[in-house]
DNA sequence: CATGAATGAGCCTTCATTCAT
DNA sequence: AATGAATGAAGGCTCATTCAT
């Protein structure tokens, strides 16, 4: 009816943005255009003038989303010429709050109509997070502090165990283990898949935290 | 029009397995009731005689497929009085070969269609497998073939991590390791998982192999 | 599986309590015939035993609603040896317990869903009762207590007025007319629709009581 | 295919007249969204732009409906300064023909299929018509032409007593009363409800007529 | 850039009824 | 008399997308 014009970059970013917390919330086939342009406020045309099918906006927003994150992981790990030990334990603490101002994301990720948009993020973020994490190992190698032989396996391996762990996919029981004991375990097999002294981690943090 | 009557149980194991053929290779989204009555030549409605609803039928092909591999894997791993390693290479073996009457299944599920299935799937097989994989691992550290304080954690990080490998998650090169080069870095990143002396893998099978 | 046998007639009237339970508390359309038949632990086909079909279950019901219904309103009503004004006494006391033993009857029969069996039940049930009532009249016509030249008619409205009260269709303020008023409005108009004396009514009614 | 826009006020209006006209000819639920959509030469998809379910339509159509009808009728009945004979006349002569513009209504609203209508007409009209026909009553009872306590009973008698002569519910010899006795006998209940003078509508009406 | 009326293929599901056993 | 597997027409509704304005 009347007819309200904006600069297109924020009629775009606000289209994403709904369809994103949309999709979420409630699962990409459970969402509807309709259902977009109705909180944006928006014609359905208006919605087909930024994006070629409904299709396209999930893709939009799964980049935006890998970008971001990969972005930050990326920063956090870079610097050759720092301690190794360093970079990991960076990329660890950005990994795990990845989600900041993305809170949801994380909660509602797992749930089954969240399948399909679970997968896209995992199918292009680990192709970006394997060799910034491939990189960290190596360096350490190179530093003494890690032994193995397969560093994109390794990579790999940390990435989908620690993933695995935060999804509790190893705990079924209910009873769960408790959490300081969940990070002393996790400590010990990453240490393990990089070839690292027993403890390493722990008396890198302790030292780190003393200073 | 001629009415064919069949037992029941044949009837419903037959829409079962239509459905799932056609979910595994279409995608289920994709696949109308009507793909699979027709293909069964039988009327719609004794597609709603055996199941209540469209998603009813795949939950009970999860199942199925979740409990057949189940039960190989555990018929595979069990047996205490047996050598740790040799339970460990026998479930891989099934592991590996868990498709066999099902090829298309690997061959399908990681497309994009499929995560629905994909998740349902993973998500109601891992709480049987772990729990196998981790007697195993108590079993060999208790022979003192491998060391970890965290075998729930290392049976998950396995499983995690060799199906990472398989869905090829590491790799997104394009080049690609060659498999017999990769066949070693898993052999020597489970080895590390476990804590084992590194070659305990090898070594077994030589032996094995040589005997 | 187990093939229950029983007396026709009782499993006819099983059938026939059930399905009119249903009808009325869920409506004719909202019942399914599976509904009928689970409750009943019986056959689809043995449904179809009893019955032509679904609608003429629903025949069977209005005819024995209705039969009962106006064989207690005859019963009550004969008898042109009594006083008219007993007869009409007697028959306005069974009309308001009609429901005996069908309590729920009149609680549903106004909803909406109900509709059908409501239209069909009047439809059956009018013109039984309508007779009874007009022989009553013209009774007190010739006994000197009613003055009407169309009993018929009079008949007719007393009976759609009671009922039309008894449905409360005439009150939607909410507020609602207190029940003795409602029974003093209610003999009033029925005294003035019969061309009685005012009163006639409580005179009669007190005298009886007095006895 | 090829596309043809209209007022969206337009379109509505089609949609519900060809609904009205089918829902009372051949019953609602006989009615299918189909058999409409094809006689408005209109996608499936225009109706559900325009109405939420099947029902919403209805619902929508007996609104309009009753108003209209409430709408004369008011009208009719308007006008306290008026004789009150006058406005009862008048009102009578408006609910005679309420059907005009829509002669079928009468002609199948009573028909077995169209119980829900049926119902939902008279459970929406009578809450309008009851009052309008209530203060008339009153009037006339001020102007000393009536004489009754229960002004709203007798409305409400009134309305439901002539309803069901129309609907020739007081009839099932098959014989019939002829018509102008008929008329007689109505004239002659009304008078009685209303503790009217017996004759009183026939003197105002030939009066009326005389001048 | 924006509107929103219009499209239409297609989906899942229901359910009264039949009939081989 | 009883079973219950099988039928299949039909129905309401959704929704991504288009296009005249």
């Amino acid at each position: 009816m009347t007819r309200i014009v904006k600069d297109p970059k924020v009629r775009k970013k606000e289209l994403l943005d709904i369809a994103e917390r949309l999709f979420i919330e409630n699962g990409y086939e459970e969402t509807a255009v309709s259902d977009i342009v109705n909180e944006a406020k928006v014609a359905h045309g208006t919605f087909y003038h930024y994006f070629k099918s409904k299709d396209e906006v999930l893709d939009e927003i799964t980049d935006r989303i890998v970008n971001e994150v990969a972005n930050k992981a990326r920063k956090a790990a870079e610097g050759r010429e720092r301690d190794p030990l360093d970079r990991l334990t960076d990329y660890f603490r950005v990994f795990q709050t990845a989600g900041i101002g993305r809170e949801r994301l994380m909660e509602y990720i797992h749930e089954d109509r969240n399948a399909h948009l679970h997968l896209k993020l995992e199918n292009r973020l680990y192709p970006k997070i394997i060799p910034i994490l491939e990189d960290i190992v190596k360096h350490g190698v190179d530093e003494g502090y890690f032994d193995t032989e397969y560093p994109r396996l390794a990579a790999t391996s940390i990435l989908v165990s620690t993933n695995a762990v935060s999804e509790r996919k190893h705990d079924h029981t209910g009873k769960g283990t408790t959490d300081p004991q969940l990070l002393q375990g996790v400590l010990d097999l990453v240490e393990k898949i990089l070839g690292a002294k027993k403890g390493l981690f722990m008396e890198y943090l302790e030292k780190k935290g003393g200073n």
